[in-house]
DNA sequence: CTGTTAGCGCGTTCAG
DNA sequence: CTGAACGCGCTAACAG
């Protein structure tokens, strides 16, 4: 293993030479600096991060915990995040929580461990030790912040959509068809962006005279089985639905296949909406009408407001919210007179 | 920021029992090692990772290379990847290398700089610089295997399926329903496990029959949009093919797509045949038929697999095939006669 | 601008 | 079974 005092004696000069003409080459002299990087290039010298890394306590890494790596959704935001992380000399590590909170703080301790800069977490929990009343962020806290998510007590800087206003969005455009009984397939009850969601949906249905919903929303799991179950429940009842949004665009795809398995036809019997906009929305019969996250954005910006946070830049009013958008397909049109 | 000094002295012992005492708690009498746990607890002490992997010279990471991490079916094999990894006290670094060589080989540079201790990639490419008329493992490279992917030069340990076989079945089973003329979307052409495919359809095609297929292959790259534009093209020509098989289950989506817009039916005009079974293959309509890749088992395997090489056991006779399963849904019905 | 010196926090000898 | 002493490879502080 060639080391830095290898390179120092083969270029004649002392290893904290090599160490400065390697970190900030400008403050060594040009001809001392071109002396250093023949003997790197001559030795095939390799810093060795971890001597780094101890000696200057980072890391540079940050982790990454999200609740299912496959979906999509959540794969594009990382992959936004990894992009910007890549650019700044970071790596990202993953933690997978499986929807799983216990993980989520498992993982977290590596923080602790010195084994990552900060979190990100792409759940709705936060992955460390606090009091049920904790109203702000623990200074004893590593550099974290959240993305399509948010914590409803804390203030965690934070990058999403507003989604109470992109539900009521699509119950607005639903309503302008001429819909009424609209029903909603919420994602998980503690997250607070789908409380915002059913919100926005409430909001909306009141709007329209719609006061008493409760037989028309129901609590699905974001999985494509849960919107076929959600669908089989529905059309279980009495009067069937003339509209359904699903919280994301998984369980509309579970949605519509149960709409076809009991003969009925998609948009002319029932109009199915969605949430995400995943690339496989555009594909299904008929294409899906949903709400488009710039998850590629979201993961560009969460990443480089850590990047803030880990150069130690105030956490103060970092709630960025993105625009999403209403993608209009096939797979909804005029309720039926 | 309590070091293992303070508790060495909280315990009234040296540093040197504090290690052991942690590490090998065998080593220790019990009430000293009592001693220690007690100091531990009440210090709150958590050893410094940074140092202690500098000490030992090892990250317990594993770079896991995606070709693209959006992609449901690498995701299922990194699921499984961490999964074991977990399990077994390693973490795992994520690199999207978007389907760039040069991102690979860069992204493999973390190893040179200890960042990590062995690398696994899901693409076809040898991330370490070597000779073009290399046969071997170089010794000089760090624990390195692959999944899904294998290299043709060089035998690398590898976790994947019998991917001519699987070819040949699809192919064999499309015949067996009276088709002769099945067309072929591949994925890229310097993939082996592509050739393989491609070979498996061209002696199964050759058997029953069919010895021209330059018409009916086409080349396109895993995306929604190369299934599409592939299927315009077989169209396009003159007379079209009664079946189409694509290399994976996202081509055959954009294919499925393609064949509606066209005013065909599926299966009745044309029958549609994928590969990998991504969750959203039973919810395409018609169900696509598919061949099942074990991914998540993929994925554990390839990383059981990198253990056995971090712990610097024999790199020989490491070729695991696992089991693949031809899926029949809706999307196939016998040729027309 | 450059060299000297001094650790970072651990794990691992080697004595005792 | 335990403690003292050392050093991993690097960077930060301080002189010169």
């Amino acid at each position: 293993m060639v080391s830095i005092k290898d390179v120092a004696e083969l270029a004649g000069v002392s290893t904290a030479t090599v160490s400065r003409a390697l970190a900030d080459p400008d403050k060594v002299v040009a001809r001392t600096r071109e002396k250093v990087f023949r003997a790197v290039e001559k030795s095939g010298y390799v810093a060795n991060t971890l001597a780094r890394n101890f000696r200057t306590r980072k890391t540079n890494m940050v982790l990454v915990l999200v609740p299912d790596i496959t979906n999509g959704f959540f794969a594009s935001v990382i992959q936004g995040i990894e992009w910007v992380a890549h650019q700044n000399n970071y790596r990202v590590l993953l933690g997978d929580t499986q929807y799983n909170p216990e993980g989520e703080r498992a993982y977290a301790e590596l923080v602790a461990q010195k084994q990552a800069d900060g979190v990100i977490t792409l759940g709705c929990n936060i992955p460390f030790e606090y009091r049920a009343d904790r109203k702000t962020i623990d200074p004893n806290w590593p550099p974290f912040s959240m993305a399509c998510e948010y914590n409803s007590q804390i203030p965690v800087p934070t990058v999403c959509i507003d989604n109470e206003l992109a539900a009521s969005e699509v119950i607005e455009y639903l309503s302008s068809l001429g819909h009424q009984k609209i029903a909603f397939i919420n994602g998980p009850k503690d997250s607070p962006i789908c409380q915002d969601r059913l919100r926005g949906y409430k909001k909306s249905m009141r709007k329209i005279g719609v006061t008493d919903t409760r037989k028309l929303v129901i609590t699905g799991d974001f999985s494509i089985n849960s919107g076929r179950e959600s669908m089989q429940r529905l059309l279980g009842q009495g009067s069937r639905p003339t509209a359904v949004f699903a919280a994301n665009d998984e369980m509309a795809m579970g949605v519509m296949a149960e709409i076809k398995a009991h003969g009925l036809k998609i948009p002319e019997d029932i109009s199915v909406v969605g949430f995400d906009d995943i690339r496989f929305a555009e594909v299904t019969d008929p294409p899906l009408t949903t709400v488009r996250q710039p998850r590629h954005d979201i993961g560009k910006r969460v990443m480089t407001m850590m990047l803030g946070l880990l150069r130690g830049e105030s956490t103060k009013s970092s709630r960025i919210t993105l625009a999403h958008e209403l993608i209009v397909r096939g797979s909804t049109a005029p309720a039926r007179p």
